[in-house]
DNA sequence: CCTCGAAAGATTTTT
DNA sequence: TCTTTCGAGG
């Protein structure tokens, strides 16, 4: 039966859309990869998939999509509706809010965990950790068994909870990870594996999951038949996005959930997989067609509606260097005159200037801010750029790198809502104590240990023996515990208890508290948008707020602002012009991830993702000295970069290679000198001594 | 046992 | 540049 709003998309697309849709929405096929290049209508062609099967019939309840971010998920369901109204009107938007499951892995993770928690010996009351909290957990244990005092140095908690996590998603055995990915650490494998019985126990012990666990469990959890059916059957269809950069470990919840691929969608580009840090695994996406008998039906989407002609081929050039070829030929019929262009500038204060000039100039030829963008490899190397462009007053929005959760003060209001509703959250409460005056670690351990063996914790913890030099300030935590714990007032008013409680001691342990009081302020409007508190602290660890801005508030809707994000953030996004920071060698690649040649060709594939991000006009910039900071007994020192080594020579042709600021050759002296000089200024300041 | 000051160390990317 | 760790003093 033709169906008249599939008729935009092209005969690939269609393909895709149409796949194995039967009777009533139903899966009437086999699984499908859709293999989509970068700008190839991918979100719309899944988009167009979902908005079929509800228009077939398909209960929006029973179709389980799987994005990459909640952003990916929201704008998804978006596109949804808008298809699906062309066709049923009103009762669109019905249908399509129906699309429950609909979020990242670690999200829907999360709440099927907590709706078949009875089944898998869980207490559906677990918090979450984020990797800070994961963090000084595994830190916690590794103070408790001894092994921050060693001889030699002991990897510090950050790594330990990297090589944890790395064997957790890669599902490889502690000697493998240490081996290939860890060989400075391979002396501690035993302390390790204790290190991380010693943390799974002190999770259990505490009520808590980390990220990694949302998989772990859900995949243990799969792996059961009898829950597999059960999990399974309660989706009929199952869609992924990005599956270049799932794991291991998603791969085996997905298998779990559908083992003969039936209803089973994934869609992705193994030329933009750039998440191996986290264990994605691009084997995933090449080997997944074999897994089922018989194999998954492949369309691959080769027509590219984003960038122009040159701009594309550029791109294709830097991809096609790839140690690993890839298969797809992405085309246009965008025609361009401008080739993208390789700007020089003499260092990174330039650069700042440079696009900061040009982002101006755009605009005043009719580019909005907001449909330009400036990408970067790490969060930093937009610093200079970022103190430009507010000394000129440009707004920008910043996406990537540090969040504002991260701070100390957000952290430690946090951990007072974590406390009240968890209060065996040893990493919470280890932090709250200890923002009394008088409480240090030892005073901290001892309540939290009377905590953590009772039957009831908050009792427990209203019982404790006070830590004797904290006074005044007990009681007030007490209080304050009590009264956030039992909920006395709508949602957001704990928050509100909790500030009242933490200002005093924010304003005695920092200097600059009037500053970090806006961002709880902030903090206090982000909650006002989640239901209740169970909600906002789970769902805040899952899904963090990730933009941050050089102003107090989040920019209003019809405000313009200019982009940056690191090139990761950027995954999925397209702007009209795109300006990459510091293509050179150090930067991109980065110096730290230059290791292996896998880490290399990761870096293309990254310098390849900013690339196809542009429409009309990509700029990638070279500065040429990078300034040193810190370390050198002698100050600061400059080093020259070379252009990064995925644009060799061969490949310039397709780019234009313009210095900046343009030189002007034609400023000589203005006359010709008259005969001998005016005046004699050596006499003149030699003068002064006498 | 806590706090404060000084010194050293460490810097990607994200759920 | 910023954070974490170490050591001395209270």
């Amino acid at each position: 039966m033709p169906a008249a709003y599939l008729d935009t998309l092209n005969p690939e697309q269609r393909l895709a859309a149409e796949h194995g849709v039967g009777p009533g929405g139903l899966p009437a096929a086999g699984p499908l990869l859709v293999i989509a290049g970068a700008g190839s209508g991918k979100t719309n062609t899944l988009a167009h998939r979902v908005a079929h099967l509800i228009v077939s019939g398909a209960d929006p309840r029973r179709i389980l999509l799987l994005t990459f971010s909640r952003r990916a998920a929201a704008e998804m369901s978006r596109r949804v509706e808008m298809i699906s109204a062309a066709v049923m009107g009103k009762d669109a938007a019905v249908m399509v809010g129906a699309l429950n499951y609909a979020g990242t892995f670690h999200g829907i993770g999360a709440r099927l965990l907590r709706e078949h928690a009875a089944d898998l010996g869980l207490d559906p009351g677990f918090t979450i950790h984020d990797r800070e909290d994961s963090a000084d957990l595994m830190n916690l244990v590794r103070h408790e068994l001894g092994f921050s005092r060693t001889e030699t140095r002991f990897p510090a908690k950050a790594t330990c909870l990297a090589i944890y996590s790395r064997c957790v998603n890669a599902r490889a055995p502690l000697a493998d990870v240490l081996a290939r990915n860890f060989p400075w650490c391979g002396d501690w494998m035993e302390e390790l594996a204790t290190l991380f019985e010693a943390y799974g126990a002190a999770k259990a012990q505490q009520n808590v999951l980390d990220y990694d666990d949302l998989l772990l469990y859900w995949a243990a959890a799969v792996a059961d038949p009898f829950l597999a059916e059960e999990m399974g059957g309660r989706f009929d269809h199952v869609l992924v996005d990005e599956y270049q950069d799932t794991n291991g470990l998603q791969a085996a919840v997905l298998l779990g959930l559908k083992p003969d691929g039936r209803g089973l969608t994934v869609v992705g580009d193994d030329a933009q997989s750039i998440y191996s840090f986290r264990a994605a695994e691009i084997r995933n996406i090449l080997d997944f067609p074999g897994l089922f008998t018989p194999p998954a039906e492949i369309v691959t989407l080769e027509r590219n509606y984003r960038s122009t002609q040159p701009i594309l081929s550029a791109a294709n050039s830097v991809i096609g260097l790839a140690a690993e070829r890839f298969t797809k030929n992405l085309w246009t019929d965008r025609a361009g005159s401008e080739a993208p262009a390789i700007v020089v500038v003499r260092d990174e204060s330039e650069q700042a200037r440079f696009v900061a000039t040009r982002v101006l100039e755009n605009r005043e030829a009719g580019t909005p801010l907001k449909s330009q963008a400036v990408l970067f490899r790490t969060s930093h190397h937009a610093g200079p750029l970022e103190v430009e462009l507010t000394r000129r007053n440009i707004p920008f929005v910043k996406f990537g790198g540090l969040k504002f959760l991260d701070s100390a003060h957000v952290k430690d209001l946090l951990a007072v809502l974590r406390f009240a509703q968890n209060p065996r959250d040893r990493v919470a409460g280890f932090r709250l104590l200890q923002l009394l005056p008088g409480v240090g670690p030892t005073a901290a351990q001892r309540v939290l240990d009377h905590v953590t063996d009772a039957a009831d914790a908050m009792a427990a913890f209203h019982d404790a023996p006070p830590p004797p030099r904290a006074g005044a300030h007990w009681a007030g935590l007490l209080d304050a515990l009590g009264e956030i714990a039992a909920g006395k007032g709508a949602w957001p008013a704990d928050l509100g208890r909790a500030r009242l409680w933490y200002e005093p001691h924010l304003d005695r342990l920092h200097e600059d508290a009037a500053t970090r009081r806006a961002d709880l302020l902030q903090l206090e409007m982000i909650a006002a948008g989640y239901p209740s508190r169970e909600k906002f602290l789970t769902e805040l660890t899952l899904d963090p707020p990730d933009a941050t801005s050089d102003q107090a508030g989040v920019p209003l809707r019809d405000e313009d602002y200019l982009i940056l994000s690191t090139i990761h953030s950027a995954k999925g996004q397209e702007w009209k012009s795109v300006f990459v920071l510091n293509a050179v060698d150090g930067c991109i690649p980065s110096d730290l991830g230059t290791g292996t040649s896998e880490e290399i060709e990761e870096e293309r594939r990254l310098l390849y993702v900013a690339m196809t991000r542009a429409k009309d006009d990509l700029s990638l910039v070279v500065p040429q000295r990078f300034f040193t900071h810190g370390q050198s007994a002698r100050g600061d020192r400059h080093v020259y970069a070379a252009r990064t080594r995925f644009v060799p020579d061969a490949l310039l042709k397709h780019f234009a290679v313009v210095p900046w600021p343009v030189v002007d050759r034609g400023t000589g002296p203005l006359r010709a000198p008259r005969d001998g000089p005016r005046i004699d200024v050596r006499a003149k300041a030699q003068a002064m001594w006498r």
